[in-house]
RNA sequence: CGGGGAGUGGCGCAGCCCGGUAGCGCAUCUGGUUUGGGACCAGAGGGUCGCAGGUUCGAAUCCUGUCUCCCCGACCA
């Protein structure tokens, strides 16, 4: 194995191939466009998936769980669904195997050919809804808000490891409400708690925004996200929350009983993220030495490794050491005591940098004599020698300050590299020269927005929701625009 | 699906042009010395060279087919 990682500036998405791997989070599979996600970045996801669920239940979502497969006719029956979805499904249509009569091993039993073929789940709204219609009557059995944690499968062109795989694993919540309004307030609501989870757990800063038509959800009335900047300068959608209208309903036939005992249709939301995070966690903050992952997130906040030259001065740290992990673990710090006599402590200290753990300790027979320990930061790689007395509030305000530093960085740089641009030239310039998010004037037309993508690979990541009135044109046709729009080449 | 690159011990690679029965580094195992930024010495184990055909006395090497992975594009979360 070679030592160094490829860097971020020699070939940015070497970098991230080499660095899922060298980390320990993943590795391409047997099976085209799909990953083994591996103990250590599986244990990051949970740590993902149990702060997410935290906040759906605090929001009132219950956990449920639908079927993997789902029957071909239902996805027909909501028109603009199908349409965008029909190009990637993996489809069932056989339910056993044989014998190869000619010696070549099992083969598809073609007398086992299914009546109605199966897709396998692209995401779950018809399912949900067709079921849906038996759970909802009356307004009393509304709103009804339902999260599932899930696999689906999308047969992508081209796959990247966490970033676009054929399988991945998201959460996707799907809500009906009486009203629109309700409907409107809850789609807004989750996008406000993906964005909450971003920046609070991944350190992650995003804009929250509406898609445009062309970008909006195969089904949707409106389409809401979260994107976040990378390192590349490159965007990335890191959630989405789409209000359905009575699009779903409709198409299942799903109506409940108002107080005047009217039937109406229910108004619908759903909303979804995935492994994906999983990439713009490692994009977002990592360096040339390996990832950096923010304290709340990371599956070891600190590790101690001893340095020692004989069993006894082994004993003397472990004996220490002991004592500081007791009250680590008191204050509800993960950490780790690498014990192991198989590396030396310079390996061990590339490797745990390598794999993000946001605080090292290093003690050795210095440290016995004089109290102290020494005290490392992932990510800012810096050192300093502290007394034990008071060592657990240090390393626990430490934890709170590289959380919120590598936040602010991140932030920092999602300033740094968002321009506005006045101009079709200035945008093509800022694009090619700087990239990251690009405030342009648009005219709302999907036209326009096709030519700019054609021509520059940009796309418009969103109308953000805090976009200020400004009176513009359009940087392509010149027409009046009411607000700026953001754009960006994106993942 | 187009264009490029690559499949050789666990990992990274050389060997291929010019066929002669596989080598290097790292990792692993054993023993010893080491330990404040990727230790060292000695010994050992491990590969029918992606797969299937073909040419040949003989194929990692030549020919045909096929599968997979990576990078760049078109499609998308």
């Amino acid at each position: 194995m070679s030592k160094a990682l490829p860097t971020r500036s020699e070939n940015y998405s070497e970098w991230y191939n080499e660095l899922v791997k060298r980390a320990d989070l993943a590795e391409n599979s047997a099976v085209r466009g799909c990953m083994v996600i591996k103990p250590y970045g599986f244990s990051i996801w949970e740590k993902m998936q149990r702060a997410l669920d935290d906040m759906f239940k605090e929001t009132g979502h219950s956990n449920a769980y639908f079927p993997l497969f789902i029957p071909k006719s239902f996805l027909s029956k909501e028109a603009d669904h199908v349409e965008g979805f029909a190009k990637e499904c993996a489809v069932v249509t056989h339910y056993r195997l044989m014998n190869d009569p000619n010696g070549g091993g099992v083969v598809v039993d073609p007398s086992a050919k299914l009546e109605e073929e199966l897709i396998v789940r692209p995401t779950s709204e018809t399912v949900i809804w067709s079921t849906y219609k038996n759970w909802i009557q009356s307004y009393r059995d509304l709103p009804l808000l339902i999260n599932q944690w899930a696999n689906v499968v999308r047969w992508e062109m081209r796959t990247r490891i966490f970033l676009r795989t054929t399988e991945f694993l998201w959460q996707e919540g799907h809500t009906a409400h009486a009203t629109e309004a309700e409907a409107i307030a809850e789609t807004e609501q989750m996008l406000e708690v993906y964005a909450t989870f971003a920046e609070e757990w991944m350190a992650l800063p995003v804009l929250r925004g509406i898609k445009t038509p062309n970008e909006r959800f195969a089904g949707a009335v409106e389409t809401y996200c979260i994107e976040a900047l990378m390192q590349d300068t490159k965007a990335l959608q890191a959630g989405t929350s789409h209000f359905l209208g009575q699009n779903f309903a409709k198409a299942f036939d799903v109506k409940f009983q108002d107080k005047e005992g009217k039937l109406e249709y229910v108004w619908g939301t759903s909303w979804g993220s995935s492994t994906r995070m999983m990439g713009a966690l490692i994009m977002a903050h990592s360096d040339d030495a390996g990832l950096v992952l923010p304290p709340k997130l990371a599956p070891i906040q600190v590790v101690i490794i001893p340095i020692y030259r004989d069993q006894n001065q082994f004993d003397q740290i472990s004996a220490k050491v002991q004592e500081l992990m007791k009250d680590l673990k008191k204050r509800g710090i993960s950490v780790k005591f690498d014990s192991s006599d198989a590396y030396k402590p310079g390996y061990k200290f590339a490797e745990y940098e390598l794999r993000g753990v946001p605080v090292r300790l290093a003690m050795g027979a210095r440290d016995l004599e004089n109290g102290t320990v020494e005290v490392a930061r992932r990510d800012t790689k810096t050192k300093e020698t502290v007394a034990l007395e008071g060592i657990v509030d240090h390393i626990e305000e430490l934890l709170e300050n590289i959380q919120q530093s590598i936040y602010n960085k991140a932030l920092a740089f999602q300033k740094d590299n968002s321009h506005k641009a006045d101009t079709y030239e200035e945008f093509k310039e800022i694009l090619d020269t700087k990239g990251g998010f690009i405030y342009a004037h648009w005219d709302g037309t999907p036209e326009t927005e096709n030519r700019i993508k054609e021509e520059t690979k940009a796309t418009i990541r969103c109308i953000p929701l805090n976009a200020e009135a400004e009176e513009g044109v359009c940087i392509v046709t010149g027409k009046p625009s009411g607000r700026r729009v953001v754009f960006a080449r994106a993942y």
